[in-house]
RNA sequence: GGCGACGUACCCAAGCGGUCCAAGGGGGCGGUCUGCAAAACCGCUAUUCACCGGUUCGAAUCCGGUCGUCGCCUCCA
């Protein structure tokens, strides 16, 4: 089986070979924490996580950097208008945002660099891109880079440099500079700014937003790595400039494979932050969803496609999820006597489809029609005992992809149901139906499902 | 104006020239089971893949055109 994936750089499919064997260098674009993450940006830490947790499945050793924007004008504005101070602000933000991750079971990266904690290097290599050739300075202070040293500007987003020189859209912002398409290194202090400068030889200021990423990339996983991502939107100008920026420093090839997520949209309309037409996790939560069919609902659109999130599929998410869970609770209970049939494990399926470029719809259709053919024949007492412990370990290890069958299974205040079903047992027992459908109901509107089965009465989320 | 993506059943969605007269999930209808339900199982729910033309022995899949939806073109994941 060979890994592809659809580069960026190519805008093709092509086959993934590490620079060094069985290790993987990823670097994934973090959140600028001035404000909770919405449903969207979560998304592409969402794409990020089946990415890497599909890369350690096929047993790749995977380090992981994501960075925490901390330092911006939106990090700046923010905190002066709601008078916090810039740390306070972000670290409240980045705790929220890592609190998120880890609802979401995302797992966490290796390294959290915050762009704050690097600026000294980031004057450094603002200082050799000046010294190269790359970079002027301004009057007052700031630097930018020169597209125009960099031929190969404009190949990532297929966009022609020379368009852009003349393009409409003319920055808003006041810093002098000789071209429109160039973009800040550093970014000389204005009145606005209040106190939030670091000192550099130029000025008293703070680094543009690009140049960052390709010095904590770099930091971490060296000079040339495997695995950059974003969002889409990221492509240009970010990873554009990144990679200006890290070419021009170290004359290397910087990263071999880029990959973007597509956008999501809500109820079929573009969802982002200058919009203010976004939901956050927590506003999904309330509306009685759970943290795993939020998950499955995030997950199970390949990478490329537009996601259109509504809250009719995070139901049909959890009903997904409720299946496998069903298959879960069913396979254990096959009597160890139990002689039958041995269905194929569809492992070479689902990791087919994975290294497609990721394509989880693949996957899970093997997955389901694998689990309806266990379902049958548990049906007719043809599975055998060797059979659903196989079928289980096979569950366990598919989730270590997916992280949505184990996870979170018993996080409900399980004490207070458990109380009820005990009593609906006894009015069962009684012939009281009126009494035992009540209770029925009653959970019901809680978002809990009960179903009896020969071995007694469970429950689930609706 | 430039660059690019997409259009498959009621909804979501796989499919990458034949094994597809099209996976899988949700929904609907009928049946088995059940105190009733639910779950599970069985059957049904696209002779068709936006539309038109072409290439081919053969196309949802390749090519051309039309229509429609959307994204990017300086800091929004």
């Amino acid at each position: 089986m060979t890994l592809k994936f659809t580069n960026t750089l190519s805008r093709r499919l092509e086959t993934f070979e590490p620079i060094h064997p069985g290790e993987v260098s990823l670097y994934t674009c973090g959140p600028t924490v001035y404000d909770t993450a919405h449903i969207g940006n979560l998304r592409t830490f969402m794409f990020e996580d089946l990415l890497k947790r599909f890369l350690i499945y096929k047993g790749y050793r995977v380090s992981h950097v994501m960075n925490i924007t901390d330092v911006d004008d939106k990090t700046i504005d923010r905190a002066i208008t709601e008078d916090l101070s810039l740390t306070e602000l972000t670290e409240h933000h980045t705790r929220i945002f890592l609190e998120d991750l880890r609802t979401l079971n995302i797992l966490p990266a290796d390294y959290l660099p915050r762009a704050t904690e690097f600026i000294p290097q980031m004057v450094e290599s603002i200082k050799v891109l000046l010294e190269k050739g790359h970079a002027y300075r301004t009057d007052e202070g700031s630097v930018f880079f020169d597209v125009s040293s960099f031929p190969e500007y404009g190949r990532l987003a297929r966009l022609d440099p020379e368009q852009l020189r003349s393009g409409e859209r003319v920055a808003d912002d006041d810093y002098q500079k000789d071209e429109a398409r160039d973009f800040a290194l550093w970014k000389a202090r204005k009145p606005t700014d209040g106190d939030y400068a670091w000192p550099s030889q130029w000025s008293a200021g703070r680094p543009g937003w690009h140049i960052e990423c390709s010095i904590m990339s770099t930091h971490f996983l060296g000079k040339h790595f495997d695995i950059h991502c974003g969002g889409v939107d990221n492509i240009f100008p970010h990873h554009e400039n990144e990679i200006a920026q890290s070419r021009c420093l170290h004359n290397t090839p910087f990263v071999n494979l880029w990959l973007h997520s597509e956008h999501l949209i809500v109820d079929g309309q573009k969802m982002s932050k200058s919009l203010g037409n976004f939901y956050t996790l927590q506003d999904i939560l309330d509306r009685q969803c759970s943290p795993e069919a939020v998950r499955y609902t995030l997950l199970a659109t390949q990478y490329r496609q537009k996601l259109n999130f509504t809250f009719p599929r995070v139901q049909e998410s959890q009903k997904a999820i409720n299946r496998l869970r069903e298959l879960v609770r069913r396979l254990e209970e096959v009597p160890s006597s139990q002689t039958g049939t041995r269905p194929e494990i569809p492992d070479k399926a689902v990791e087919a489809a994975l290294d497609d470029d990721l394509n989880i719809a693949g996957a899970l259709g093997a997955i389901f029609s694998w689990a309806r053919e266990l379902f049958g024949l548990m049906d007719g007492c043809d599975l055998s005992h060797e059979a659903a412990s196989k079928s289980l370990e096979a569950l366990r290890r598919y989730d270590e992809i997916l992280g949505v069958i184990y996870f979170n299974l018993d996080s409900e205040t399980g004490a207070d149901i458990k109380r009820l079903i005990k009593e609906r047992d006894q009015a069962r027992k009684d012939g009281d139906w009126a009494r035992a459908d009540a209770i029925r109901e009653e959970l019901l509107t809680r978002g809990i499902i009960l179903e009896d089965t020969s071995s007694g009465t469970i429950w689930k989320k609706g």
